[in-house]
DNA sequence: TATTTAATTTAGCTTTGCCTAAAAATAGTT
DNA sequence: AACTATTTTTAGGCAAAGCTAAATTAAATA
């Protein structure tokens, strides 16, 4: 066993996201349904990764990356996002159709090739979704006081700058609403009833919306 | 079985390649010796293809393409000198640092993103080593009237168009020589002793090199 | 606490693609 | 034509990564 193949990169990956946010180990059923797998398979990688030290595994508990489990997490995560940004601002993809090319590319390792993608992108600090490019040293910079859209107040101002859910579905639903990154609204109204917000110029939003943008709030 | 893996597109290439200026069927070993694996595997890989349709296998004698297996290796090396081309020119690698890195990226395989690149990188003919690139419809356009550099008499001009041995090695020997494709050259002498010419402001090119140089003659 | 349910692991199978060693076929040489 | 050397194929193995089904453990419930 050498370095890390697709498979167990795709599933430090998985590890990684599936435990931001989340408390204690990432467990078996999570990351295979999460990997479209079965979970007799994941068990079997967990036993690999944690043969390998990058994973630490208790027996019907769950795992957790290490710190060198994660470095390697960090490395494919921005190889994703960088080729993600590529494709949207040099190849003109639509945002909602690079995720599975990237999932590709992503598995391409040579530091060189992404140190001058990365360069020759301009160093760009957040892919097409707005989430953030880790640096190349594995550290992660995000200083954006991010909130959900959906706790906004009536007479609220603010910046559209990441969703939760970046599926084709949602994405290219904002498209049809007209909604897209960068983007500032004021909500005019919430109604008590549905949790749905009427924002000026762009009529109503529902809830389910409103709970996968992720915003700044304007001064 | 499905479509061709990037095992399997490998072999398609190579059977292209090799047969190429060759006359008649390629032969396992020299399959295996190109890609760096056992004759056995070959052999093996060529019963996988022939059960495919995409190779046409006569065991003890050897294998050739199919037209549809033909069309795949295009597709293939199309992919892989669009990559190369990008990775020169946009990203600024030497010409003797992208072969490697063209061979993993040519195995992603989506109709879209290559034609979205060869638009971005404005539909080159020719990549960095100065092979054509086929187009997408799996036709090459190669219409330059080429030579190899040995043949030329004292006298002669040429501009040099592209390489028979695209190996680092003499890739980087041809940068140590100030050797580029599409630099202008007049052959002042040949040497009877050992084929070497003299080059107008350039000094000797071994017959090693020339032979290994393909121009087209000037006027 | 005993039992049932759900999650997890283990065991065993499959495919792909490589390998080595042995067998078979072809080609070359006396 | 017979023998030898080379090439090619076949047979049998191995590792990775997936699967299903069975066994095991943990969690929930009565
Ligand atoms: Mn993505
Ligand atoms: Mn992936
Ligand atoms: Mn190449
Ligand atoms: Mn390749």
């Amino acid at each position: 066993m050498q370095g890390a193949s697709s498979s167990r990169e795709d599933y430090l990956k998985a590890l990684y996201v599936l435990s931001t946010g989340a408390e204690g180990p990432v467990t078996t059923t999570a990351l295979a349904e999460h990997l479209s797998m079965r979970p007799a398979s994941a068990s079997g990688m967990m036993k690999q990764l944690a043969e390998a030290g990058w994973v630490e595994h208790e027996a019907y508990r769950g795992a957790s990356l290490t710190p060198s489990g994660e470095r390697i997490a960090l490395d494919v995560i921005r190889r994703h996002r960088l080729w993600e940004f590529f494709l949207v601002e040099r190849l003109g993809f639509a945002w909602d159709q690079v995720h599975e090319l990237a999932e590709r590319l992503e598995h391409i390792e040579d530091a060189e090739l992404i140190n001058r993608l990365d360069d020759y992108l301009g160093c760009p600090d957040f892919d097409p979704h707005g989430d953030p490019i880790p640096r190349a040293d594995g550290t992660v910079v995000d200083a954006r006081p991010l909130q959900v859209a959906s706790e906004l107040r009536p007479g609220a101002r603010a910046v559209i700058k990441g969703v939760v859910d970046s599926s084709d579905v949602f994405l290219r639903h904002l498209d049809a609403l007209g909604i897209r990154l960068g983007i500032e609204f004021k909500v005019v109204e919430r109604h008590e009833f549905d949790g749905s917000a009427r924002v000026e110029g762009h009529g109503i939003w529902t809830l389910g919306v409103l709970e996968n943008l992720l915003v700044v709030i304007q001064p």
